[in-house]
DNA sequence: TATGAATGAGAGTTCATTCAT
DNA sequence: AATGAATGAACTCTCATTCAT
């Protein structure tokens, strides 16, 4: 078996970001199951047989795609939030819940796929099983360091990012009818807040 | 051709819960695409085409084996919450999470797994794209009979909701190490409450 | 295995013509491989097991069908044309072409149903290989009978039965738009006679 | 999802002709229905998955076979028909019945299976149920051209196309013990003379 | 004897992966 | 290095036939 190229030239990493482009945006589309490899090559715009000269196969274009979209978004959202000026809990929270629902948005359904291939397939399972703690200990750690010193700080972060990950969802993915986004987002601010400075 | 049989007696009635059952228990194990056909029918202890004399297709049992869960589930859930005696909303809420956790976590990735299903195939999510509102409605009105009227009250019991499925899901799919579940669950109780007073 | 029952009793017999006639429509509507034996059974009103204590297998009513309906209809042929009264070739052609075409047109699709599986299937192929012979002797049979002894009269006879056959299946099966029917029956009228008087 | 490739270079040209000539056979022998798709490929000395590359299902082979086969064979016959000299109408007929006898008759059961699929599949019916009318037409329109113009030609044509194709089918498919064929080919000459001459 | 639910081999088809060019 | 046609195992589904009731 031939391994897996480390792509060093410009050309060869540029085609890697394309097929990892191309099948997060299938994986995102139609889920994991309904895209095929074929289909990935096309949409990057090279040959079947290149896919698999970058990835050893379709699973690691899986998990490198969500990879990389994971740590970008991570890496957006904490620029935005991190701005040099005094702390004020109720500007972080409503700067938190407006960069998240803008950057998680454009990505629609992303994180439900993801979530059911974490229980569907071990192998991504153990790639990704950590990487909504790291998310919540970021968080945690940007509040210590701005003297939000709560106890039980990570379970009420926790439970902060589950209702700021379902605001996102309302917009992005599932919407309820019935439900108006803007009174939703207010209560969910509301809320944060609340829990955050108790 | 052959059309769907419709079981009348004990024996086929039977024959066609364990088909479900086996199903079900499949489809929240591996997933709707990693199940197959020949697999559901021995664990059901059946032949292949004894599946199809009930079953037009598998999606035909996905979709029937999700629906009979949620109506079972839900139904069991209303009748524990619908106690005869005088309301009180911390009471209430209590029994509300206890009992959704514990009715939930039984099947723990069924709900994840039929999110994915209802984003990535037609003909699922027609099926049961409005579940989730029928829950949040049932919530809501249970509420007005009980005298809480708020202002907004459809995206309050949407948030509560949610917050009470990321606590059956903590419990039951997802575990986020360093989360200590009963302060979680205490946490989420209290912002519940306070969320539907307000 | 349990051999097929040798319907002695009126019921019994009744029940095996029910297959017969069922099979037979089936088959010519949709050919064999799209009939399948449940039709068979619910059309004539008994239970799948049942058509299996009368027949070794569905090949066997096929051939016993079609058996069925070639003796029928030849019967009833030779009983019209063997009119007594004076042999005239002019009156006899146009009897026979008339009875035929109305026999065989009642069930259109049935001899080319008939040759297909007579090519596809070896059984069957034996069972009806002499089918036409037999036709054709019988008609040279009976012209001899009254005095029309020409030479090569079996080559004669086989391109007639030939041509009125078309002439059948242009009223009963495959239509040729364009084709006036009473145009072509003239025509075949006329060729048939003036063949059979040279 | 994947598209049936449109084959463009020689190598792809000459496998999809493989897969054709391979289908055609098998059909020919066997029918439809018990040839299977790994028999075609194992025929066409390919793999199953490769056959679906070039055509998108099973019947599309069939169709495409025989629309092959059909149009091939049209064009030879009337080449050989259209010879440069003085017509003549005996001439003609000789050269008609000879070659069509000789074209069909190698490829024996091509045009019983292709009529029994007519009768039983919806979307080869749609494909040939006019292959029969632009054979017939375009015999009537070569005698047009040379002069033959007589009352009710259409009906004589196809009288005469009935007569030459029995003939082709008693060489080819359907042997009658007794029948002499050159004595039937004689007779059918003379009729077919005779109809067109009238 | 009659039933019709059950069987399971075998059909058509897909697609991740390979490899000759 | 790049291509994309080819592979073939594995899937879903059908139906002639059997057999417990």
């Amino acid at each position: 078996m031939t391994d897996t190229r480390v792509p060093v030239q410009k050309r060869s990493i540029e085609k890697k970001q394309r097929i990892l482009n191309a099948g997060f945006e299938l994986f995102c589309e139609k889920g994991y199951y309904k895209t095929n490899t074929i289909e990935i090559a096309k949409r990057a715009g090279i040959s079947t047989g290149a896919v698999y000269s970058y990835f050893k196969d379709k699973r690691q274009i899986y998990i490198a795609a969500f990879e990389n979209y994971l740590s970008n978004i991570s890496e957006h959202l904490f620029e935005r939030l991190d701005v040099e000026q005094s702390f004020q809990l109720s500007d972080f929270v409503e700067r938190w819940i407006t960069n998240y629902v803008d950057l998680y948005a454009a990505s629609g359904h992303a994180l439900v796929q993801l979530r059911m291939m974490i229980l569907n397939d071990e192998e991504i399972s153990q790639h990704f099983s950590d990487f909504e703690n790291i998310y919540f200990l970021k968080i945690v750690e940007f509040l210590n360091r701005n003297s939000i010193v709560n106890e039980h700080l990570f379970e009420k972060v926790y439970t902060c990012c589950i209702l700021i990950d379902a605001l996102r969802q309302e917009k992005s993915a599932f919407s309820h009818s019935g439900l108006d986004f803007d009174v939703l987002k207010y209560q969910v601010t509301e809320t944060v807040t609340r829990i955050l400075s108790a």
